[in-house]
DNA sequence: CTGAAAGCGCTTACAG
DNA sequence: CTGAAAGCGCTTACAG
């Protein structure tokens, strides 16, 4: 493995000249710069981050605090993120967060003090008050995706606004029973996501003045199919429309409507939130959300807070954009 | 933040011997040892892993290589790397590799030259000669799993009998006309997990003396929907039952097998293999594998080779477990 | 514009 | 069992 002391040797200039030449910090003619880089792309030398770090205090490495991978969400926002990272010549350090236990603890007394990373990138991760301090003691940025960190930069939909609008959608079809399935968290936690976008449905539902059913469920297909079996079981009492918290929950309601005998959107109108890759082939009317530029521009942010050139300082909360895609799934209810 | 040496004076010893007595290296009396950990604890001290990497060589973190992260499998494996991981104290440093691309080579380049991890395992990629090449020349482990790289220790179930077995269900129950829906690079890459599972289709039939067809698709339920859209669409040559190569495939077929009024099993037989986390509520027979267990197997061979003291050389090949789980989606045929 | 020197925070022979 | 010293591979003031 080469040394820069051997790029110096070759190109008959002293380590530190070697060093400015090919970090570009610091003069250097260009006559040396261009001996030096000559040097070191033939003897295939590549700096070893370590030591680089041990001066600069920089790790060229960002944290990425993620409670699933295999959710379509979070996988979207971690391949923008990590195709991002990428292109600054950053490395990803991926920590899976499930909550609680003494694996969390250890993630936030251990890895994350071990100043392995230059600032954090949380996604959907509501952190407990010493956890939130503990990283902001670092003084290390964090930025947080879908999800809300006190002192840190937020980006985020509009969780409120994207609930409102996919109910104002049914609502504006003439749906005057539109039932709920949310995640299980929306009631135990207002602020969550799910919380938020089941407010956005309250909200719209009052201003109609109609009324309302919510049913909790695990945000997934198999959540929304055990939730939407129940919602739909009882045909005495049956909506004629579902506003579906998520995508996933919105597929499992299909399955649910396959499985009684119910034709979407003849007997049955559905809408989710997300965009998800599948929503195309189903027929899915939804609230489209874009993960994998929320990915990309929390590494911009995080490349602006961490340039010591740049004194932008990022506003504390951005709104990411959504869509209302309308398909096969959404129609007037028959009458 | 503390280093080392606040550590040393706090317990009246030299650096050499707190480092010593933290490490567990080297000798060291015990009430030594106790008043060195008592001092780091009260101080609150961790390690720089860039200082001690410089001299160690080891970064305790490992690289790992995958294709996607939002498909069933791949998440499955990395969650399972990550926890693995975490309990040896290692940090996961993820690389996204997709499919050919500019990127792709940095990755190789510029990444993996970075003396940054200590060893790699690969998740389902196929690599070109260079790249293996480079991987081996670095003189790191390299740990693959559902691929097969030359020159590492590859863990992965057997395709072929999978693909086999999963055949051999449909024809023990009497169907004769079995199509197959497989991965598109079955056809091109006869080795790459969908290759493989193809010639186990292959082979079960030829065992049993009848014919099949295949259909290649997208490996994602959109794909499997649009290929049995084209597979069932006529009924005068519709199978009777269908080997998908995979289950979010098999839940493709589901779909389209509802929307041109087929009933499962009575109309037509599904069988997949995964055993995704989906497969259950779908009521899909398949024939189930466990990644996550993969990934901590990974984990596992790759500490035995990163321990100096453990000469144990891990076989080149491990297969992993499969098990058919028969659920109601397949049956003996109508005659 | 360039070089000599110090130092980042550890670990590891080497003496004792 | 412990300590003084060297060194891992860089970068960065500081002179010149």
């Amino acid at each position: 493995m080469p040394a820069i002391a051997d790029v110096a040797r070759l190109a008959g200039v002293s380590k530190a000249t070697a060093s400015r030449a090919l970090s570009g910090r610091g003069y250097v003619s260009d006559e040396t710069r261009l001996r030096v880089t000559a040097a070191a792309t033939k003897i295939g030398y590549i700096a070893s981050p370590n030591a680089a770090s041990l001066v600069t205090g920089r790790t060229q490495s960002i944290g990425v605090i993620i409670p699933f991978v295999n959710r379509w969400f979070f996988g979207e926002v971690l391949e923008g993120v990590e195709r991002a990272l990428l292109d600054a010549k950053y490395d990803l350090t991926l920590y899976n967060l499930t909550f609680g236990g003494a694996e969390r603890d250890r993630i936030f007394e251990f890895f994350l003090a071990r100043k392995r990373v230059d600032a954090i990138i949380a996604v959907s991760v509501e952190l407990t008050k010493p956890e939130s301090d503990r990283l902001i003691e670092q003084g290390k940025p964090v930025v947080a995706i879908g999800g809300w960190i006190p002192g840190s930069t937020t980006l985020t939909i509009d969780e409120v606004a994207a609930g409102r609008l996919a109910t104002e959608h049914l609502i504006h079809l003439g749906h005057r029973t539109i039932a709920h399935i949310g995640g299980e968290d929306a009631a135990t936690e207002p602020l969550s996501v799910h919380g938020q976008r089941w407010r956005g449905y309250r909200s719209a539902l009052e201003h109609a003045g109609i009324d309302g059913s919510t049913t909790l469920a695990a945000m997934s297909m198999p959540g929304g199919y055990t939730a939407a079996l129940q919602v739909l079981g009882d045909p005495r009492q049956r909506p004629t429309a579902i506003f579906a918290a998520c995508d996933e929950i919105a597929f499992g309601v299909f399955l649910a409507a396959e499985r009684l005998g119910l034709e979407i959107p003849r007997d049955l109108s559905v809408i989710g939130i997300d965009g998800h890759e599948y929503s195309e082939m189903y027929g899915l009317t939804t609230v489209e959300q874009f993960p994998g530029d929320q990915g990309r521009a929390a590494v911009a942010t995080t490349m602006t807070l961490l340039d010591p050139h740049d004194d932008t300082v990022p506003p504390p909360h951005t709104t990411m954009p959504v869509r209302l895609v309308v398909r096969s799934s959404t129609a007037a209810p028959a009458r």
